[in-house]
DNA sequence: TTGTAGGCGTTATCAG
DNA sequence: CTGATAACGCCTACAA
């Protein structure tokens, strides 16, 4: 049955051959006046745009993909949306997209390796151009399915100069190490971590491990850490660090895998009545804008989520502009020092 | 390792038709093994779900909603994703339309009426079935294109019921008249507001108005509010602090549009050496967990934003799966009282 | 500068 | 149950 045209059909949405009709041209001109408008004199552009103003035009995106091969779409997907901790990131990367007319669409993993697989799968078949990750630890069909469809993608929010990826972040391990080193700089050796969990998250795994370098570098036992795991939330961070205090002998400082876990332990901490840093010290990571509003203010890893954001955006789109390797940068952290850490208290 | 791909076809996305050829079937009949199993026979569906896994095919979603005419897809533009403010409920909209095998699409206006009607636009292209916004506020031009497409959505973050257009949310002049009257009860009488721009901004309009209602009905002189207009971020809302700190007389209470602008306030009087709230009270509003992590606590209007995010993806679903017109539905707010209000200091 | 026509990958309507 | 085949809306050589 051929289209039946209603006259006047106004809940279907207008297409290219509504427009060309209303501005008596073909849908080749219609589509050359929306994409290269200098191909297309300067009368019969006015016509077509005024045709596509009247009748709201805007083009089927999927139509238009199917047919051009090329979105101008990134995607990205971070573990969780819920807290601040990649919003700056992405804020940064969105950003620098737009200056090229590109399009973020952004999908959150829930901190699941399964999820992450379906969200890039997901994102792939709407028709991402190139996807920003965060870290390393993904399936192995994640990474197979990137590689056979050739999506350029690249890695943030952590670096490993072994890895062949193409990555935009930091030393996760390293940067730990080196808060911890002014941990242990103030003298504390009870010490307590709340990590994220361990298992599929390669940034939480070199966190604890940079703990652990610090400690092995005094000579400290490295199993006398205690740890406990907990999803990243402020009221699980709480909840880990009322576990920990009931540790014999008790920690004198707690050590947390992010600025939120560690707000938490901070506010359980005021409940129990301990003080800090006086009675106990604390310590997150990231450096987010909670760190700076919590109070006592957290001693934290600086982490440039920026200019992060911001280097990705660039090498993403030289990837796939030039189809190009892309080149792995390593960006460096520093260690802000908060009210939240402090000397070890006097028995 | 690769599969040992057909020669040639290694990086292209392998379509229905790859899939239906190495399968020996039709490609009708691969479709059909994908969105409705059970006309398939189960021989059939074995050997084409076999060559699904070996090509790692994944339907492209454009042509799926060209063809299909819906994509199973919602969109939610927010006026910002910088801060919580709307992650809570946002997450429960997500949350409820992931049971129905909804995706959500989310997109960020920046706080901009243009931009979001550009985004409006981009989401309605890339074939959201419907759509959730924030407040009344947006250019006719926005609206004119969402009923001309006959695209459902909803209204949250707010109610109006003298408006017909479908919404799930709350008064936001009455929640803050409720919490404008608390701070009355103080005894408060020189007030302070520190607000969000207010001019194409519905909420932060009727929270405003919501405040003067209060002081009218204590007969007290409405232009005497002092207000300070700024962008919902932490660091606005510290120097707007500091701002109206320097009026005279002084304001002894400064009610904030939320309670982003509302920490940075409290840290500005930290600063300043003020105390919260011996020497000034300060609210916010929303109370999102932020209100609970500052020191003091904030006292604010507490907004049930999951179950908002609940309620506007079941009308939604609604409207969109009946094509009914869909129910409006406001909820209710409450005061939550924490320890950054006060009495009046003394002179 | 403009028009014609083929094709992008899927779904859905028919017959077989 | 399965297989042709016609849309779906747009882009892009290729012609005119």
């Amino acid at each position: 049955m051929p289209q039946t045209p209603k006259p006047g059909s106004s809940a279907a949405s207008p297409t290219l051959a509504d427009v060309s009709k209303r501005a008596g041209v073909s849908t080749a001109t219609v589509s050359r006046c929306l994409n290269s408008p200098a191909q297309v004199s300067q009368a019969t552009r006015e016509k077509v745009m005024q045709a596509v103003k009247e009748l709201g035009y805007a083009p089927n995106f999927g139509a238009q993909a199917l047919a051009a091969k090329r979105t101008n779409t990134f995607g990205a997907i971070v573990p969780t949306l819920e807290n601040a901790i990649f919003a700056n990131g992405l804020q940064a990367f969105q950003e620098n997209l737009g200056k090229q007319g590109i399009t973020l669409l952004v999908a959150s993993s829930s901190y699941s390796r399964e999820m992450e697989e379906e969200q890039i799968r997901n994102l792939v078949a709407r028709g991402a151009d190139a996807l920003l990750l965060i870290g390393y630890d993904r399936t192995a069909d994640s990474y197979e399915f990137l590689e056979r469809r050739g999506i350029p993608y690249v890695i943030a929010w952590a670096f490993d100069a072994a890895d062949a990826r193409i990555s935009v972040g930091f030393d996760n391990q390293r940067a730990m190490r080196q808060l911890a080193d002014k941990v242990l700089d103030f003298g504390h050796k009870n010490l307590a971590m709340i990590s994220a969990h361990r298992k599929g998250n390669d940034r939480a795994r070199l966190r604890f491990q940079g703990v652990r370098d610090a400690m092995i570098a005094r000579g400290l036992e490295p199993d006398q850490l205690a740890v406990v795991e907990a999803p990243y939330s402020f009221t699980r961070g709480s909840a880990a660090f009322a576990d920990l205090m009931q540790r014999v002998p008790r920690p004198t400082a707690v050590i947390c895998g992010n600025d939120v876990l560690a707000t938490g332990a901070v506010k359980m901490a005021q409940e129990m009545g301990l003080r800090v840093p006086e009675d106990v010290s604390i310590t997150g990571f990231d450096n987010i804008e909670l760190a700076e509003i919590v109070t006592p203010g957290l001693t934290t890893v600086d982490v440039p989520h920026r200019e992060m954001g911001l280097r990705a955006a660039e090498v993403l789109m030289q990837m796939r502009q030039e189809d190009s390797e892309g080149e792995s940068q390593e960006l460096s952290t520093g260690v802000k020092i908060r009210a939240s850490l402090g000397p070890v208290p006097k028995a």
